[in-house]
DNA sequence: CTGAAAGCGCTTACAG
DNA sequence: CTGAAAGCGCTTACAG
């Protein structure tokens, strides 16, 4: 079936391709009514759709922005990237999600690749090992935001949580239940992921505020798959710390796992308290403790401020970073 | 900053823009070494990106395919949706993932503007609610494969789950284990979803199979929302069900609240299995018994089917339902 | 109020 | 081995 074109509606409805356009793009100021109705016509007869792809090509914008994760299986960038659809759907944008899996390879070949095909714009998790490529964007005046995470001298404004004060929130609940014994385990900060730093960095300062002793023994960061054996290793120290911190909800889970293979008691034996909301918290037994991110919040702001920097044209950063607060949301496991 | 183009390289080079382009779609068969070189040279030096849009205009091909899910919040949906993700990547297509939120009109939208947009295919999980538009695609030839659902008298290749042969296994496996009062509750079926429908199916035959009595109050179907309502129903009958299979993630989470709320015991007072194999069924206490489906073949396969329906040109499908084997995992709620 | 013409940035037969 | 020209399907000043 051969593509039906602006020029197919013109010829059928007498009129020339500049008209059809124009009644395409409601520009009907100077338009008569009968021509109006001639091409409503035409475009019904013959079932014209408009081909977005030349309309992209003349007016330099395709409708349509990149997000490049770095994880796609944090719960965390699941509920961001929805918010994100969202938002963009409801500003007629498309959405293109690639997954650099952490790997700044694969994010250099995203960013190249969908800057190809014209993307107005970009969202990025930032695997922070890209900087020529960023610092690029930002020469070229090219629309992007940060999120999650922010990259050293690279002033891209950045939508993040207040980390420290989630750290915060859960050691001062902690201690507030009377535990004085608080580790934290994150995943692995080698590549220096802004909110697993902050995080360590605000329960460092949270256990320093209450007076208690920093033990250094307490503090791990490893790969998902070896946070099980760290947390061996913690809880088989001298002193073994009564209550842990999940830096994120990857961690929480291999905590869980490690605790039921151990029959380890929630929370009589171990409190644990995760940050980010995992969807089974509040029906998991014991339900869970979490510090919740506004997850929706955040890629609705990513979204927005992005959508911004498109239709002004004009980049400026004049604030850089968007912290957003976390929530304690308090349930059975400590 | 002014794009750089094709013109400008051929300038710099001194060649004209079809060389450049030869180059650029690496047909060196007559290309001189040196002709070679001052293209190469020049594209470095002006830091050149070509502009696929342009390309996509000619070459009436956008290396992009459009997926339409049903509704986004089910985890089968999302593993099935990185499969498709991962196989496109490989075979260098774009995916763009629209949420049709069970809503006919948005999925009518979305495939609407998405062939606007010039996706080379669409992988869709049909509401089932948009017959004539999922008619004109077949008779325009256009490449589109069904995913999870299909849709009565039209015979697009769909990608499924053997759903009857779910219900049986978990059926199977709780009179195996001494269970003959088994319930069943599904998200609403008011709209003829196929995988719902054939749960039920499949249960009614596996009842039947063993000589056990069909009990129709014992099979229920409402809106995630109501879930909780229909199991109190359920569970307040004269003889109660003493197992309950969960017709999909987020009936089983439903279950799981409610469970929770009533302090009932899995599964002591009641046999819990779910389809649906959900992330931490293996850690929750006790471990959920679940029937699995293999979510990351089915995408793979969805994904595979359309790039070759797209490439072949020629939309054949002589074969056009596959059917996935379900599995079943043992644990601790049954 | 409507149309002819140029142009967006590529690709591709075809000529030489 | 390389270049001039046409064309993909639109939009948009500009002329009338």
């Amino acid at each position: 079936m051969r593509k039906v074109t602006i020029a197919d509606v013109a010829a059928q409805a007498n009129v020339s391709k500049s008209t059809v356009s124009q009644y395409l793009n409601k520009r009907y100021d100077y338009m008569g009514e009968k021509t109006k109705e001639k091409v409503k016509a035409a475009i019904e007869e013959l079932g014209y759709q408009p081909n977005i792809v030349a309309r992209s090509l003349k007016q330099k914008s395709t409708k349509t922005i990149g997000v490049i994760v770095a994880n796609i299986l944090h719960t965390f960038t699941t509920e961001v990237t929805r918010a994100i659809e969202d938002f963009c759907n409801g500003s007629d944008f498309h959405t293109i999600i690639c997954n650099a899996d952490d790997d700044p390879d694969k994010e250099k070949h995203y960013i190249e690749m969908l800057r190809a095909k014209q993307v107005d714009g970009l969202i990025i998790f930032p695997t922070g090992n890209n900087r020529e490529l960023y610092q690029r964007m930002l020469d070229d005046q090219y629309p992007v935001v940060f999120l999650d995470r922010s990259v050293q001298d690279i002033p891209v404004s950045a939508v993040l949580l207040d980390n420290e004060k989630a750290s915060q929130l859960a050691v001062d609940h902690l201690v507030q239940k009377g535990y004085e014994k608080i580790g934290i385990i994150t995943t692995s900060i080698i590549n220096h992921i802004t909110p697993r730093l902050e995080r360590i960095q605000g329960y460092e300062e949270a256990i320093r505020k209450h007076g208690l002793q920093l033990n250094e023994n307490y503090v791990k960061s490893a790969e998902p798959s070896e946070i099980q054996d760290r947390l061996n290793e913690l809880l088989n120290l001298d002193t073994p710390p009564e209550a842990i911190v999940a830096g994120n909800d990857l961690v929480l889970i291999e905590v869980l796992k490690y605790v039921k293979q151990n029959h380890i008691r929630i929370p009589e034996e171990l409190a644990v308290i995760g940050i980010d909301d995992v969807s089974f918290a509040s029906f998991y037994t014991p339900a869970i403790t979490t510090v919740a991110q506004p997850t929706f919040k955040m890629g609705k702001m990513a979204a927005e401020v992005l959508l911004d920097k498109i239709s002004k044209k004009k980049i400026k950063d004049d604030r850089p970073d968007f912290r957003f607060e976390p929530k304690l949301m308090v349930r059975d496991s400590v």
